[in-house]
DNA sequence: AATGAATGAGGTTTCATTCAT
DNA sequence: AATGAATGAAACCTCATTCAT
């Protein structure tokens, strides 16, 4: 007999009861990105077909589910890192990929986007974490690139990850008439040039 | 015949008047970088010493106080490109401390940092005049620059609101360990490397 | 000009104020007689007329608001004991009087029968000031009973609040069959007793 | 054959069921006291060690849950009576040792003290079987006690239960510099007075 | 013109109880 | 029988805005 126990700190949810907090997660991400942080938790626990007991029950706080969402995210980015790691293609061409990838995932996700552009100083500081392996493994790449000649040499991750910062920023003005990807461009230019 | 276009509506403000309408607006700058966006009206008007009443006359809405807040800065940020333009230096390092001299400007006002950084898209598009005239002389100073051949070629006015939205990201990101300087040092490299 | 800041810690309230106040006040001693201890803001706001806003701008707490009922039947009772104390005749009837009078007006008070009969120690403990000078009065009193051998010669102020604390207790049960004008009578007895 | 009415419901319990029942008895009692009345069925089932729902399957409400653990006390009461009743002592002493052997225990139940106090009358009142037992009980008690002239010629059992009503009040005041030791006192020189 | 008291919709969270597993 | 996830009606309180004074 397995031990269930060890796949998470908690015991594992009931099949409906993890399904219910999929369906939670969703809406949130839905109407997160509708309605900005300010969205109802109500609205939230409507869209996903539950009472809002239930939200409360798999999220004590607001914050926490905010928080549980942008972890998944940077959980992402991360996945996103080691398989470039696990890459054998040029190191340069690796690096500047990867940035376009996690951009594109940051760029469909209002979320990750007001996270990242400044807001939330409170919630940023909860996500060390997941901000650490993040870093490190950004570091790894980074170093990679830097041996192959293709980034400056004094790069670091905190570079890299202001650069998502003002990116999210510029997602985050949609209306404003900013092209990120240019944006995109522009930055890759001032991290990569020697 | 005074330009009185400049104040908006053109109605002159009684002495007594004109001396709330600043001590209200120092006092929501004061009050905004401590509390974020979600600063309360009253607080703004018991530490302008005034009524929320008397608050209200002068700013029909919280929206309408935000916006003039970020519009003086905006002609703060213009002034300064319009100073930029007198200038008889060398184009590119005119250029350069232009950007410097803004973003100290911008480090310093929580305000700005926040609308740039991406929330209130809505606030944003209300700045079009302004944002408009900022482009427009921006437009002249890259030109110039570019002329003496210290910028990209194809640099454009939105290239630099799109570096200045990410940097005041960067700078509302207080606690993540994030140096804007270094980041605006990185950026410059992109917009102005060949 | 009489210095209207004297009569009390804040400025004097306006005219609409002070009766919207005072309005609040006669629901909120109707409500929560009715409801107890658990009746709710919305209901005590509703019968008075005013928003909740209101009501909570006059009282920033539910507890606040009980706490302020109590507080004035507490300078009640003391009132009434210096008027006992004013008085004339023999001590003993005096002393025997003043209790008769303050049950009276705690029986058809539910909050204080509910606050005296041991709820909400919490409120108990913040009304110490009002507290301290009613023991204060009714210890004179008691000194002069005592003179006069009316009541046992170590008869304390505390003895004297347990008795009413006990007598609430029984006004509270009125369901139980149980007549507190009875028990009083008896505990008169306690305490007169040499 | 068993005295199944003592039970209320007449079915046997499974040995683990009625296991159950006592450990939730148990914990009730705990968290009551520690909680008061608000107390939350959730921690009480948790600190039992089940589920709610069995909790709910054992009492169907809340308030089935505190009646049981007030009735279970005053069966207790009443077996103290019962003790009295069979003791050969002096009628005084026997009739002043139970209510010092009565007080003693519910000094030690917050639970009881805050029904006996006042709150929850409603409850009181479905406790009608078990009052009149008590009430039954006592009455021969204090006859014995009348006759040795012990106690007042008039003295009924209500004033009994009027007393210990009271004297919890002073209880539950822990924090009010009561001593319900001698307001006991008190009291019985009430009761004991001729 | 200024004041600040009043408003009340709406926000988050709790908890007794039900019911699918 | 037991479990604990789900429910949702409240509860308390906030705050942008209005309006009588």
């Amino acid at each position: 007999m397995p031990d269930l126990a060890a796949t998470g700190s908690a015991r594992p949810l009931r099949a409906d009861a993890r399904r219910n907090r999929e369906r939670i997660l969703e809406s949130a991400r839905e109407v997160f990105s509708a309605d900005g942080a300010e969205a109802q938790m109500d609205d939230i626990a409507l869209r996903a077909g539950v009472g809002v007991g239930t939200l409360y029950r798999h999220f004590p706080t607001k914050e926490a589910l905010l928080l549980e969402l942008v972890r998944e995210k940077l959980r992402v980015f991360d996945d996103n890192v080691v398989d470039a790691l696990a890459s054998d293609d040029e190191a340069g061409a690796v690096f500047e990929a990867l940035l376009r990838r996690n951009a594109e995932i940051a760029s469909s996700d209002a979320v990750m986007q007001q996270m990242l552009a400044g807001t939330g100083d409170r919630l940023w500081s909860r996500l060390q974490v997941e901000r650490d392996r993040l870093d490190a493994h950004t570091s790894e790449l980074i170093e990679r690139a830097r041996l192959a000649g293709a980034v400056r040499a004094d790069l670091k991750a905190s570079d890299v990850a202001m650069m998502m910062c003002g990116l999210c920023a510029t997602m985050a003005h949609g209306g404003a008439g900013f092209d990120w990807r240019r944006y995109l461009d522009l930055s890759l230019e001032g991290l990569t040039s020697q």
